[in-house]
DNA sequence: AAGTTCTAATTGGTAATCAATTTTAATCTT
DNA sequence: AAGATTAAAATTGATTACCAATTAGAACTT
C-alpha cells in the first residue's frame, strides 16, 4: 500500500515536526536541498511537499529568502482542544432549540422517518446509526441551513476529536432502554407540536448525558488516584525488604 | 504585483473551469503535457497546480491514467447557500443561550472588556468592530470552546456569504442607537448574572434584527417589482406612438 | 558609522529523460 | 465469433541538470 506519491510522505513529517515546535512558528524551514537529501527525494518533490504546506497554510514561501513557518496559533481555534463536556453542553443548547423550531415546522413525511428511526435504535447494531438520523432529521426539519450547518460541524467534532470519541464510548453503551425513552419522549413532544416540551426532552436527554459522562470521568479519576497511590506505595513500601 | 509563482494562475484557472461546469465531477482532466502547452508553462508547474487541487480535495490524481475531478456536490453542504434569515435565526439561537450561559461564568475582566466594546459602539468607525468584539468576549465567558466554536462558524458565514453580507449591508447602517440600547440591555443583565434576562434581551436583539432584514427584504421586492413593471409597460406601451 | 556594492544562498522555473502504471488495441486461442 | 492474452501507447511519477530572479549578508567605500 505504498501507492501514494512520495510529497505526501514528506508532508507528514515536515507537519509533524512543525507540530511538534521542532519548526517554531516563524522560523525558516532549511533550504529545499538540504530537506531533498535529509528525506533522499529529489527537489521538485520536496517543491511538491512545500506547496502542499503552502495550501494548507502552514507554511509561506519568500522568494529567495526560504520557506516560514505560518503562524498558526489562534487560526485553528475551531479545532481547540474541546472536551466531551464542552461538546455535550453545546449539543444541549442548540438541539434542543432546533428540537423546539422543528416542532413547528416538521412535516408528515420526516415525522415519520423520525419514527423509524426510534425503532431502528433497539436493535443494537444499527443504534448508533439510528441516534445520528434521529438528530440529523430534526435538524432538517427546522429548515434552516444554518442550524444544520452547526449541528453538523458539533457532530464533526464527535466523530473526530480523539478525547470525545473515548468519553462517549464508555457512556453510549450503556443505558440503552433509558436512551430509548429519552428520544421517544422527544418524539412525542414533536409528533404534538409542542415546542417547549420538545426543547425540555432534547434538554433532558443531554442532561443524562452529561451526568452520565461526568460519573464515568468520576471513575476514571478515583482509578487513576488509586493507580497513582499505588505506585506511590510501591515505591515507599517496605514490604519487600520484610519479606 | 505579479510576484506569485505561477502554479496559482493555473489553479485558478482550472478551478474557474471546474465550478464552470467544463470539467464535470468524474471527468478527466486534459493530459499534463497538454495542460502544459495549454497554459504554456512547464509540466512540474501543472503538477503542482494539479497538486494544490488535490490538496484542496477539487480534483484526484490517478497513476497512469489522469487527473480526475472530485465529486464536490455533497462534500461542500456545509456552506449550502445561507440566507441572511436564516443565520440570524441561529445565531439568535445560539448566542441567547451563550449569554445565558455567560450570565453565570462571567469575570470581573470580561465584564469590563464588554463594557468597553459597549462605549466603542457609539464611535461610527469602531462600531461594526465592537459589536463583533462585544459577541465574541460573551462567546468566550461561557468557557465552552464548543459554543465559541459554533459562534465563530456562524461569523464565518455572516463573513463570507455575498447575499448574506448584503442583505446586512443595508440593516446595520440604521438605527444606531437602537443598536446600542440592545447592546445595554444585554450588558445589564449579564451583569446582573440573570440568565433569563440575557438570554431574553439577546432574542430581542436578534428579533429587531430578523425584522430589520424582513423590510428590507420587502422594499427590494417592492422595488423589483416595480422595476419589471416598468419594464413591461415600455415593452407595451403605446405612449411613444402617440406622442 | 552609514551607505553602497558585490557575492553567495535560495527559491522560481524549465527541459529532457526514464520508470511505473493504466488503458487500449491488437493478437492469439478456443 | 468470443474471450483471454499480450503488446503497445498514453499517462503520471520522479529525477537530474541547468539557468534566472530574488534576497540576505558580507565586504567595501566614503
Amino acid at each position: 500500500m505504498k501507492k501514494r506519491r512520495r510529497f505526501w510522505t514528506v508532508v507528514e513529517k515536515l507537519e509533524a515536526l512543525i507540530d511538534k515546535g521542532v519548526y517554531p512558528a516563524g522560523s525558516r524551514l532549511p533550504a529545499e536541498r538540504e530537506l531533498a537529501e535529509a528525506y533522499d527525494v529529489s527537489r521538485p518533490t520536496i517543491r511538491e511537499a512545500i506547496i502542499a504546506l503552502e495550501v494548507r497554510e502552514r507554511v509561506e514561501v519568500k522568494t529567495g529568502s526560504g520557506v516560514y513557518v505560518t503562524d498558526f496559533a489562534g487560526s485553528d481555534s475551531s479545532l481547540k482542544s474541546i472536551s466531551a463536556f464542552e461538546l455535550t453542553q453545546a449539543r444541549a443548547l442548540v438541539e434542543a432549540e432546533a428540537a423546539a423550531l422543528a416542532a413547528a415546522t416538521i412535516r408528515e413525511t420526516e415525522l415519520s422517518a423520525l419514527k423509524q428511526a426510534l425503532d431502528d435504535m433497539s436493535s443494537a447494531e444499527k443504534a448508533d446509526e439510528a441516534d445520528q438520523r434521529f438528530h440529523e432529521i430534526i435538524s432538517r426539519a427546522t429548515r434552516n441551513n444554518a442550524i444544520v450547518m452547526s449541528i453538523n460541524n458539533l457532530w464533526k467534532v464527535r466523530r473526530n476529536e480523539p478525547q470525545v470519541i473515548a468519553a462517549y464510548k464508555d457512556v453510549c453503551s450503556q443505558g440503552i432502554e433509558q436512551r430509548i425513552k429519552e428520544h421517544t419522549a422527544i418524539y412525542d413532544a414533536i409528533a404534538k407540536r409542542d415546542s417547549s416540551a420538545a426543547r425540555k426532552a432534547m434538554h433532558n436527554h443531554f442532561n443524562r448525558l452529561i451526568n452520565a459522562l461526568f460519573e464515568a470521568s468520576e471513575a476514571k479519576a478515583l482509578e487513576e488516584i488509586k493507580r497513582k497511590t499505588d505506585e506511590t506505595r510501591g515505591l515507599y513500601s517496605i514490604s519487600h525488604l520484610t519479606k
